[in-house]
DNA sequence: ATGGCTACTCCTAGTAGA
């Protein structure tokens, strides 16, 4: 079983390139984040002729989240519990084949010390305590997404250029070490412990080019998953070519 | 080559991303 993760930084201009991808890779499962598109206007049709079902928790312009599924999909939860009707759409958790699957898109946080930082790190407190009511660490349960948190050192480019700055400073990486603590396993380093494993490149100045990158996205398992995971892949090639995503996909095998 | 931002909007300038 394969189940994905990428940012696609609005599916309505990434189309063409999930299209090919999805038909290329065949996951199961795909986690999306910054689908950036109102419900209504999701493009259910082209991703149901790949034979894909869509789970939605869209928005016009920022944030949006999804599922797609090869199986049956029911949305559990489609924002966290103490947000309204207006919440920014960030997630979304979904019931496919027997798994507990969150579709998590992270807030920014822009920089260290503004408005927007403190709502990232609110953020986070409210996720963890709706991941603490919802589900529990001996259950099947995998997180995907778009953290917008580099975790260690070997997770960023140039860490002394990094640390203290956003997506890097202590306050989120210990919110990133808060998940899981709580019985999360990051499928990413059960295999893999180089540095230099990215997920994103700015746009600016050449940095794919030039190994500019970070890991903030994410697939994190609870321990009975993470013994079935075969291996994690990340998508480098997709950061390439001709209007690509910021983000690579990242892909998880899990043994059946 | 893997390339020097991109995508959005009550759209041509301002905001957000990370």
């Amino acid at each position: 079983m394969k189940i994905a993760t990428w940012n696609v930084n609005s599916i309505r201009t990434r189309l063409p390139r999930l299209l090919a991808w999805l038909e290329r890779r065949r996951p199961d499962v795909v986690c999306l984040q910054e689908t950036k598109v109102a419900d209504d206007q999701f493009p259910f049709a082209e991703l149901a002729g790949l034979g894909y079902t869509a789970l939605v928790a869209g928005q016009q312009t920022y944030n949006g989240v999804a599922v797609l599924a090869r199986a049956g999909a029911e949305a559990i939860a489609r924002r966290l519990p103490d947000e309204g009707d207006d919440a920014q759409r960030r997630l979304l958790v979904a019931r496919v084949a027997g798994l507990t699957v969150m579709s998590v898109y992270g807030p920014n946080g822009q920089e260290v010390g503004s408005d927007k930082y403190a709502y990232k790190l609110d953020w986070y407190r409210r996720f963890r305590a709706f991941l603490e009511a919802s589900a529990k660490p001996d259950e099947a349960v995998v997180l995907c997404g778009d953290l917008n948190i580099a975790p260690e050192d070997r997770d960023v480019w140039d860490p002394e250029k990094w640390r203290g700055q956003i997506m890097f400073s202590d306050p989120e990486r210990a919110a990133f070490h808060d998940l899981i603590g709580w019985g999360l396993r990051d499928s990413l380093r059960l295999h893999r412990q180089e540095g230099g494993l990215f997920t994103w490149w700015d746009y600016r100045a050449g940095a794919f080019h030039r190994g500019w990158g970070l890991r903030i996205d994410h697939v994190l398992l609870t321990p009975a998953l993470a013994a079935r995971c075969h291996s994690v892949e990340i998508d480098r090639d997709e950061r390439k070519g001709k209007k690509p995503s910021d983000h690579a996909p990242v892909v998880v095998t899990l043994a059946d």
